[in-house]
DNA sequence: TGGATGACCTACA
DNA sequence: CTGTAGGCCATCC
């Protein structure tokens, strides 16, 4: 993210970006979240992929954003934060726990920005 | 204005 | 499990 265009909608002075970010600032210590959540959280359900994008525009961030996986819990933006190893390597250091597949253990540190009932629930073990 | 890209998701074969 | 296909939305060119 570098330079944000001007936009002249009043509601929309801030980019959903913004929210992306702060809902990624929630995101407590040792626990991960979903670009589809954050995407809901953000009033984008329907597009998890923008969120991506705004991850891709926060990193280098302070943004813990090796807290967000995907659904699988697999760490598909690891590649983008320069080394492979970071991404796994700081959430291990919070006490986050993989798989030997290397995928995060979403049943134990799914954590959820929204508080809204879903129907959708982790089918993940 | 429209195509191309992206750290996604779901469904299906 | 891998591959293909569609969709969703924001951004860049």
């Amino acid at each position: 993210m570098t330079k944000k265009i001007k936009r002249k909608k009043k509601e929309q002075d801030k980019d959903f970006f913004d929210k992306v970010y702060g809902f990624v600032e929630l995101i407590p210590y040792g626990k991960v979240t979903t670009y589809g959540a954050l995407a809901e959280a953000s009033g984008i359900k329907s597009s998890a992929r923008t969120v991506g994008w705004a991850m891709n525009a926060a990193a280098g961030s302070n943004l813990p954003c090796h807290r967000v996986v995907n659904r699988n819990g697999e760490l598909t933006g690891k590649l983008h934060f320069g080394d492979p190893n970071l991404m796994e390597d700081l959430l291990r250091s919070e006490g986050v726990a993989f798989t030997k597949e290397g995928n995060v253990v979403m049943s134990k540190h799914f954590w959820q920005p929204t508080n809204v009932a879903k129907k959708k629930l982790i089918r993940n073990n």
